[in-house]
DNA sequence: TTGAAAGCGATACCAG
DNA sequence: CTGGTATCGCTTTCAA
């Protein structure tokens, strides 16, 4: 290469790093010799020998997840946008158990690769794996939590005022008894399940509040409904015993109680239409939820899902609120009032930190993102 | 590391490289240090001087379309099993237009990493960027097409058998008027219609085909079905004048004629919901199909939206299928009459190929999948 | 078996 | 601007 442009390896080096100081007349020297050579420096050794790859690190927990494709993506672009190259890698697997863990094998190659940057995109499992790489660059996890996580940026949506948005809206339609299901997966969860309290009280409903623990998925939503809207004849009465204001009830032990499956997509609810269901009896309409705030959309579908096979109704009986607008809460079929945690803005903003910074960021720090109610069918009066 | 252990630096390359001349001794002496340097060989470092990256490049099209993600996926864990390190990287990116082109900042990077062989899944578009890759190494498409290519092995799903199932399973329904949306976004698209033409053909429904051009997207599937089944007020007749055995109606230019969008899932009906609506007269019921067969769910989504708000009941007046089994489908207030395509066969087979192959695969092969029918509530009799 | 030396394909620094 | 040399962190060949 050096020999076709009748130059030296010094010159061609500099040329492809843009130093100010070789004249237009060597570097067209160059560059049309490369052309014709059809060269390009060798990504690998450049980056051996600079010391940094010259990327942007992007880590995505589970790419079944169409939230996490659709930030995925708008990342991708506004870093495309700022010419920055970008990796994505999935260094994350789910195991037979639907546990979420990190590829050792995959990691230490995002980590020799030396990229400039790191986006984890989702609340990640033990994310203490990749500490020794974030306190050597600027990290930003992108919708996600990352307690107590030091030299870590979180950019997420206001959780508070999305539940916040979904509660008064219904408050508004006439709704009191308000339930929710939601609280287990980690993540999110739990500042849903606590803002949905906290909205519960601000209203003067303590005596209302009423959760039924599912995690992100539709199987578990529609155990969680079921369980929610009716009694078994085995149990009469069970119901009235909620002590206190706050009536939680515990879903059986299953490989949800494992911390497992963030935001898993399941979708298939066919496989758990349980034959036992003419067994259970409804709760009295008198009693039971008028309105049932769910965790996200996924548990939504669950939960219109299970509340129709009671033979109630979406949302004339019960009325049901979803969470992250995704593509499913916008057919026509489905019509799911949610909240639009404004991903374009949550991609923008990751981005924008990233470019911002040079270095490893100080301390933890999190950007809230205002979400936007979104209203359709599900809670029309 | 070398020092800390006592030895010589080749002797702590050949360790990790499982090298099966050294002593044990010699090797627990070396493995020993590096646990307590916390020491992993650079993967870079070893990539450039052996050539060879020793892992799988797996290449995703688009992340946001669920069908990809969950072959991905697949794949992935296929890969894992098999002890093989993957690289996932979506060196492609999606522009403004929507059109799905190569980042030629990220391809170079797969290059350089030396993969030891290559996955694609999807048909991505100008696939002879990778072209030179492919020939060196062996590379599989997974679930797309790419025809005419040399020294790559396909494995798909059979689309004819598959569309044959759906055809075959609405003329035993008692449907004699069955329609085709789709036909347009390249990859699967052409062969299910060619397989559709067939199909009704073998029964004897010649004259009863009738496609109406769609991509993969329910917008378009929207305005096709819209097209399908209406009669502007300004074209009166206008559907009579078909000629020959099969009347093929092109969509008005759009940004979707432009090869753009394989698979783009943007599930939004509300956007395109027109006020016009109410001008459109539809089709006498003797004459307008009683069923369609959409290209895939997503399209076939987008046929439901617009025959329910044209007044029409699916399955009652419309009997409607898709394509891909996608969890949406199988969604109760859904309940799609679709195809599985056998994603978890496809990404099975694909590894297989690649752990057996060594070396380029010499010409152009497929193996193609037998899909399954998945019959629900849109077919309904 | 082991260890020393020569690369892999670049960058970085230095004196010219 | 040049050209030579050291370096990045490992593999590989080859003598000992």
């Amino acid at each position: 290469m050096a020999a076709e442009a009748g130059v030296s390896k010094s010159l061609v080096s500099m040329v492809f790093n843009d130093d100010p100081r070789v004249s237009d007349v060597r570097r067209k020297l160059v560059l049309d010799a490369a052309q014709r050579l059809g060269f390009s420096p060798n990504w690998m050794a450049r980056s051996l020998a600079a010391g940094d790859g010259d990327f942007v690190g992007v880590m995505v927990p589970d790419l079944a997840n169409p939230i996490f494709a659709e930030i995925l993506e708008g990342i991708r672009a506004e870093l495309r946008g700022a010419g920055q190259r970008t990796l994505v890698s999935s260094a994350l697997f789910t195991d037979a158990g639907g546990n979420r863990e990190f590829d050792d094998r995959v990691l230490p190659v995002l980590r020799d690769m030396h990229p400039s940057s790191l986006v984890v995109i989702g609340s990640v499992p033990s994310l203490d794996i990749v500490q020794p790489l974030m306190e050597r660059i600027p990290t930003v996890v992108a919708s996600g939590t990352a307690d107590d996580l030091e030299h870590v940026y979180v950019v997420r949506n206001d959780d508070v005022i999305g539940i916040d948005l979904i509660v008064d809206h219904l408050v508004e339609r006439g709704h009191r008894r308000i339930a929710h299901v939601g609280g287990a997966g980690g993540g999110a969860a739990v500042n849903r399940r606590d803002a949905y309290e906290g909205a519960m009280r601000r209203h003067r409903l303590a005596e209302h509040i009423e959760i039924e623990l599912s995690d992100y998925t539709t199987e578990r939503a529609i155990e969680a409904t079921r369980r929610l809207l009716t009694r078994s004849p085995g149990d009469p009465g069970g119901r009235a015993g909620a002590v206190g204001d706050a009536a939680v009830r515990n879903a059986a032990p299953t490989a949800a109680g494992t911390g497992a499956a963030i935001g898993t997509q399941a979708l298939h609810p066919d496989d758990v239409r349980p034959s036992a269901i003419e067994n259970l009896t409804l709760r009295p309409a008198g009693e039971r939820p008028t309105a049932i705030v769910a965790v996200n959309d996924l548990a939504a579908l669950g939960v219109i899902t299970a509340v129709e096979q009671l033979g109630l109704r979406v949302p004339e009986d019960i009325a049901v609120t979803g969470y992250d607008d995704t593509a499913l809460s916008g057919i026509d079929r489905i019509s799911l009032t949610t909240v639009d945690p404004r991903n374009e803005e949550i991609s923008h903003e990751t981005v924008r930190l990233l470019l911002d910074a040079d270095g490893p960021f100080e301390g933890h720090r999190e950007r809230l993102v205002i979400p936007r109610l979104v209203v359709r069918g599900s809670t029309a009066a």
